[in-house]
DNA sequence: ATTATTTCTTGATTTACATCAAGGTATTGA
DNA sequence: TCAATACCTTGATGTAAATCAAGAAATAAT
């Protein structure tokens, strides 16, 4: 059930058997089908979810509700809204299935405990947030400099796994266009692609 | 010389006597006058500074010559390329004194030594990453749904003091705006003042 | 003091992308 | 298996912000 996230652990610290059990007594597994939702806006986020089995997303829905999506999280990913879950303030994002998946769930307790009983799982989140403060600066830089065709070439280069699992106006609100922009794009590329041939 | 990084340090975390004199031995305090670099992109980033007093700004320049700015960093901040401080790669960023700075540089090397010799230290940076990683966040979202007044004026909300000594078309490169039509949003904004009275 | 540099403004024009609208194609579900 | 959603495409039109251009103000430098 949680061998995942140990493997997952395990690729940035050391576990020992001890430390899985300390953590097999404060996670929890959890199932959610397509479309089913571990947060809703204006609650408070209760965990950090690490990904077993199928994809989440977390998005927000501005004045005009459009929908933005923040993030993908595919299998062996987390997913969370850090902000609500450390201050503990209601969130303004969404958290859903985007297939059904199996989570293993990190209540805010547990995380402040684990912390504190695995030293390694502070070292783990110190390289987590680092890594996610690096890549979130990327994809800022991503969306200042470059065009809604080079945008989408430099997501499926970065992600090309996940954005075949993922409907296209996903991709879109992912890299803030709408749907009939992207569209549009990928037509030119599929011509530009028969020219070069 | 060191007294305002001691500060900064202690407003997380609890700083000894004996961690300061650690400390004292593996930073540098370096002088930079107004338009003097700390990082020229295609080097590798150093140091991680903390700006003592004055103000630097990172920025990246696009294809088209277009500069983008990433971070300020008046007294009382770290500045540095995170990505290219911890991989050795070459940094794509430029940072640059827009006042004269004195300021505080860790070395990659020291950096890691203070982390193991002072763990505090260690869960200051956990801090710093989580903390830099929500605001980032924020960021993104707000370019993402703001139109370019919606981005000024919060802007100024979240750093009123920083925006009142950088110049216009600096405050544009951070926004993702060209200093046109900051300038357009601006005089729009005061005429909106003066018939509120 | 006055030249030079940097910064800001304003107008005219262009452009990338959004919006609106409507039909087509899958996929899902009773 | 047929209706209902969800998803994708295409065209026509609109618009916020970029670009181009040129001058005015402010700051800094000699």
């Amino acid at each position: 059930m949680l061998n995942d996230f140990f493997n997952k652990l395990s690729k940035n610290i050391l576990l020992t058997e001890a430390d899985k059990v300390i953590f097999s007594q404060h996670v929890v597994v959890k199932k959610l089908r397509k479309r089913q939702y571990l947060l809703h806006e204006g609650e408070i986020c209760k965990h950090v979810a690490f990904v077993n089995s199928g994809m989440l997303r977390s998005y927000l829905v501005d004045e005009k509700s459009n929908e933005h999506i923040i993030q993908f999280a595919p299998e062996g990913w987390f997913i969370s809204d850090l902000y609500s879950f450390i201050t503990e303030d209601a969130s303004n994002l969404n958290i859903e299935a985007i297939e059904s998946s199996e989570l293993v769930l990190v209540s805010r307790a547990s995380h402040i405990y684990l912390e504190k009983a695995v030293p390694e799982f502070f070292k783990f989140n110190y390289l987590q947030y680092r890594g996610a403060y690096i890549a979130l600066q990327k994809r800022l830089t991503s969306t200042f400099t470059l065009s809604a065709e080079e945008k989408y070439i430099n997501l499926l280069n970065i992600y090309p796994d996940i954005m075949q699992r993922v409907p296209q106006h996903m991709i879109a609100s992912y890299l803030g266009l709408t749907a009939e922009t992207l569209s549009r794009v990928r037509k030119k590329l599929t011509k530009k692609k028969s020219e070069h041939s």
